[in-house]
DNA sequence: GAAAATCACGAAAACGTTTTCGTGTTAAAA
DNA sequence: TTTTAACACGAAAACGTTTTCGTGATTTTC
């Protein structure tokens, strides 16, 4: 077990200065031909690359950038980061991921943990706890250190940063227009408290797509579930909740709900009470994630792009990163990604 | 947009030098209690932390650990993150994750980007092309500089190092023994090619199995699958040719899938032949992910433990650098990772 | 043949830490 | 009072790079 070669140890054998090793290798015009064959010709032998910690103390630039989210096991966060992955390597960088499990205190460690040199930016997307108390002094702490942060999907307006998110309410309002063209009459909206951003926007979609055709918004057709940390254990009382709406409102011919879960749920409970779908009751789900392409029927969806707002956030990043140039005068961007509407079997 | 404070400029502010900011941070009894509250208090003001990469520089240990993947978009991959995370954190590492893709060459060039002082271990599953290729000389080479590796899932005999496996072939076996249980006379088996070695290993459980219970095996009733690099994609092949093996062998009574998709699509398929499940035909699939849950009827599988397996696995690879007492004579460990039957709707 | 220019390389600083060792000052022991 | 011990701190090296600057030797120029 031989430990990775370094510059000293090369000019140690070959009788050179360190400083004259580092030119050789970098093809410097200052070292002669001779010397840069040899010392080209040992470090292949013996498979030198520099190290990689005392580039990154050398330069304070670590090449790196670090990703924080709520939870990695979700298919739409999971393609984020496979697009963040992308442009990060294409464009030479590393990433390392961390993880907050929906919680204000793993958030604030992980970022005090990876603020300290080891990355050069964040991209990140805020925990439900931290939405919930409303606490943002960590994301202000890091940026006045000069650390850029880009926020995607789960954004705070409170703090100034560049932003990647889902054009939530418009994306709403197409799928729910979507149901209205396609005949529906009365349509339940299953979504979350209020709390939660993205439910609240889509929420909003909702009303304006129905106000837009003259219809006149129930309040008794919209459920908002209260998803507590984890809503995969909460299948029973979500189907309880969804069997109820439907069984008091039996004119429901169409369902909008805020992610696939729901959607599923509204699914199976359609069809527990002998409705047909897409023939007596249509579904849209928002998020498309593997769910809804394998469900029977398969779901129509709001599909938001994930893999590309990981490479669009990442790119927002490293372009920061590199344009140092303008130091005062911070200008901030919001990029919107637009939603597609994936039309599946769950749709007339 | 003011910088990160270092030990030089609180030593400036406070005109004393370095060495005692450094060690009044740490309390070192040299220093007078005088000092160390005035070092302290302003470095608290300050929000003074140590630089990572300093340290990592200075200590030759990052307390970081790679983990490279061939594809994140995947529940099980996900699952086993998620535990590699949770002890790494706890135990005081932060991880870097790569994907390779599912391909040779990325799987390299993410190993090489990331050995070269960025970590201190790898913990990684091999990508399919390189299971193809048979090309190991990076994982030998990273060893040989003495950076530990652990496998996990997908591995591979050739090369000595800690390895974390699920137990597929008992796996495979018990699944494909409780179709027999459950009264099954003719078993299909939808697999991989040989050379996805946990597909080998799943397909051999299956013979296993009915040869204890006397049953003569059929070649006709074995399907193996080409899984190029994206089965997502070719789901119509996929389900023709099992179509195909359904109505070649109308006697077929049960399937064991040795994955997810390939359980579903069967299900799929016998539902579009008017088949009952699990009156007509029973089903079992390998790895329990969010698909089989939410299925319709939801698919009894074989689960992983895929988290379990990131813990252990993370286990392994920070015990081995804590413990470099053994120098020589390493000793490698292979952890089994026991399966376990859920039973769902898809069978009786 | 002397001055100037070119060449080929080395010394040293810097990045931000920790730690070993040395040293001047004060307090305790003889 | 002198010697010794304890105290409180600083200088410097080390981790592995890159880069600026300096310098001796050789070559060119007039």
């Amino acid at each position: 077990m031989k430990r990775k070669i370094t510059l000293k140890q090369i000019a140690k054998e070959l009788d050179v200065s360190i400083s004259t090793v580092s030119k050789a290798l970098r093809n410097s015009p200052e070292i002669s031909d001779d010397t840069k064959q040899k010392v080209q010709a040992f470090a292949k032998l013996y498979n030198y690359r520099p190290n990689n910690i005392a580039l990154s103390l050398k330069n304070r630039k670590t090449n790196t950038i670090g990703i924080i989210i709520p939870e990695i096991v979700h298919h739409f966060f999971s393609k984020v980061i496979r697009g963040v992955e992308l442009v990060a390597n294409n464009r030479g960088y590393n990433v390392i991921v961390g993880l907050s499990n929906e919680s204000f205190s793993r958030e604030v460690i992980n970022m005090e943990m990876l603020a300290n040199g080891s990355i050069d930016g964040f991209i990140l997307s805020i925990s439900k706890e931290t939405q919930q108390l409303q606490d943002f002094h960590h994301f202000n702490e890091t940026m006045s250190q000069g650390m850029p942060i880009v926020m995607f999907d789960r954004v705070v307006s409170e703090i100034k940063c560049d932003k990647v998110i889902v054009d939530d309410l418009n994306g709403a309002k197409n799928a729910v227009e979507k149901l209205v063209h396609n005949g529906c009459k009365s349509i339940a909206l299953i979504t979350t408290k209020d709390y939660v951003s993205v439910g609240k926007l889509r929420t909003q979609g909702y009303l304006e797509a129905l106000q837009d055709h003259k219809i006149v918004p129930k309040a008794e057709l919209i459920l908002k579930i209260d998803d507590a940390l984890d809503f995969e254990s909460h299948l029973d009382t979500l189907e309880q909740e969804i069997e109820q709406l439907f069984k008091s409102n039996k004119a429901i011919d169409g369902v909008f709900a805020v992610n696939e879960l729901y959607a599923l749920s509204a699914m199976k409970v359609a069809r527990k009470l002998g409705l047909k779908i897409p023939d007596d009751i249509q579904v849209i789900g928002f998020t498309d994630g593997v769910l809804s392409k394998h469900a029977t029927p398969s779901l129509t969806t709001v599909s938001q792009h994930a893999q590309q707002m990981g490479e669009r956030a990442a790119d927002l990043l490293i372009d920061k990163l590199e344009n140092e140039i303008d130091t005062e005068e911070e200008e901030f961007q919001t990029i919107i990604i637009a939603t597609d509407l994936v039309e599946r079997e769950s749709t007339k």
